[in-house]
DNA sequence: ATTTTATCGGTAGTTATATACCGTTTATAT
DNA sequence: ATATAAACGGTATATAACTACCGATAAAAT
């Protein structure tokens, strides 16, 4: 449906929040019922909920209480080894670096500072 | 791989980060290159992709720097609505509701509070 | 239509995260 | 093996989220 690459930071939150409640609707919880399950305060799963700011610590204990946690390796998934990579002796990758007379990205095209 | 339900809150940023970190890494961004293009500062997306505590915008600014909002959609999948009840005239669910006899799921079982 | 109660928004005080620095460690191109 | 800069951890101050309340609104069972 929609696209989320054209929304904004707060509608991002809201998007994020509106799902994590009909998650709970669907399991027919409460918000008091899964506060106390998570382990937070109710206010903060209304905020949480309605996208009015959050941390990741409650995010994570409200998908625990919900059971949902296997969503979460769907959040940044893993980006698929390359079958060549996998051949030739390939180490996890701890470190992005540049060939030593290349300048950062950033330097080389001015990065479009998204502040909204 | 991984069982996620049984890891701690602490272990489970700690996944979530590694996870944002690989992302970036896959895309070739250095730190301060993707904190300026989300719009946080670099210690804030240190702490981040280390598990040590962030806010619920700072991960969706970075995952937005990253390209990978697409996963959002998949943290809650929207529960599939069943063909019977797209038949029968179905509304979107707004609120959670017992039988007026019945007591709260907590009241009933009494919450596991996982305080950690 | 009425009643019940899940959901909601606001506030004051507390706790955690964000920012802007610092110097240090370490992966990796050479 | 060495040099370079990406990544890291710590600190002080500013900002935002969390908690524990309050009363108000409105969805849904009757």
């Amino acid at each position: 449906m929609e696209d989320l690459s054209l929304k904004s930071l707060v509608e991002l939150q809201a998007v994020l929040g509106e799902q994590l409640k009909q998650l709970r609707i669907a399991k027919n919880l409460d918000q008091i019922t899964t506060a106390e399950k998570a382990g937070i305060s109710e206010k903060a799963l209304r905020n949480l909920e309605a996208g009015r700011g959050s941390t990741v610590e409650s995010m994570l204990r409200v998908l625990k209480a919900l059971d949902s946690l296997s969503g979460l390796q769907l959040i940044a998934p893993a980006p698929s080894i390359s079958p060549l990579a996998l051949l030739r002796h390939t180490r996890v990758r701890r470190r992005v670096r540049r060939s030593r007379k290349e300048s950062r990205a950033a330097d080389v095209q001015p990065a479009a500072r998204g502040i909204e």
